[in-house]
DNA sequence: TAATTTGGTTTATATCATAAACTAATTTAC
DNA sequence: GTAAATTAGTTTATGATATAAACCAAATTA
């Protein structure tokens, strides 16, 4: 009857971070922390969860002299993310649980 | 830019049983179990949460011999339940991210 | 009368989210 | 020119949480 929530999706930093990333080509570490008013360490771990899953790719750089983290989604994360929203529905629209 | 999902209803199962509730007037723990497919255990504890939060009402008797517990949503869990899936839409509506 | 079923609760564990502490380089203030 | 503060993160520690395992009590069936 409920179909089980990706786990991974299924946590409010990771859903905000992937929610930014589904409509963005890429973001930078600073814009993430920005918008989800998240802290940096917080932050830079579920960065790593969601990129040990493949759902989004970072790339390390440099702007000027400052380190740069960039952050773009896959398509196995865009993927995920719409099995997330459609599952989700289930559990949200009452009317669904015939 | 990214309102807190109310914590208690952010869960999979809690998330269910809410769900669940919010459709019928009441609801026997069997039926809970059936439907949601988890341990008894489980669904026991995070029952216990809900009704904590006063989210819903739990009611214990007896079925002929057996014990009988019978939940139902208060009108704080409706409202708890609104907001939630209100709140989510910010995460799950790319196009909201502006 | 022993084993199984019903209907749960309590307890233990393993995972997770999060914040705190830390690193390292750079820039600004004095 | 050096001490303090800022940028841009990572690593580590902790407390909460979800979940399953173990347990309890009564009733039923073999």
């Amino acid at each position: 009857m409920f179909k089980e929530l990706d786990p991974l999706l299924h946590s409010q930093l990771r859903l905000a971070i992937i929610s930014l990333l589904i409509s963005v080509e890429e973001a930078e570490f600073s814009f993430i922390k920005e918008k989800t008013n998240a802290s940096a360490g917080n932050i830079s771990v579920q960065l790593d969860k969601l990129q040990q899953a493949h759902y989004i790719k970072i790339e390390k750089s440099f702007k000027g002299k400052y380190p740069l983290t960039t952050c773009s989604i896959t398509q196995k994360g865009i993927k995920a993310f719409k099995d997330y929203t459609q599952t989700l529905q289930q559990y949200i629209q009452p009317t669904k649980n015939k």
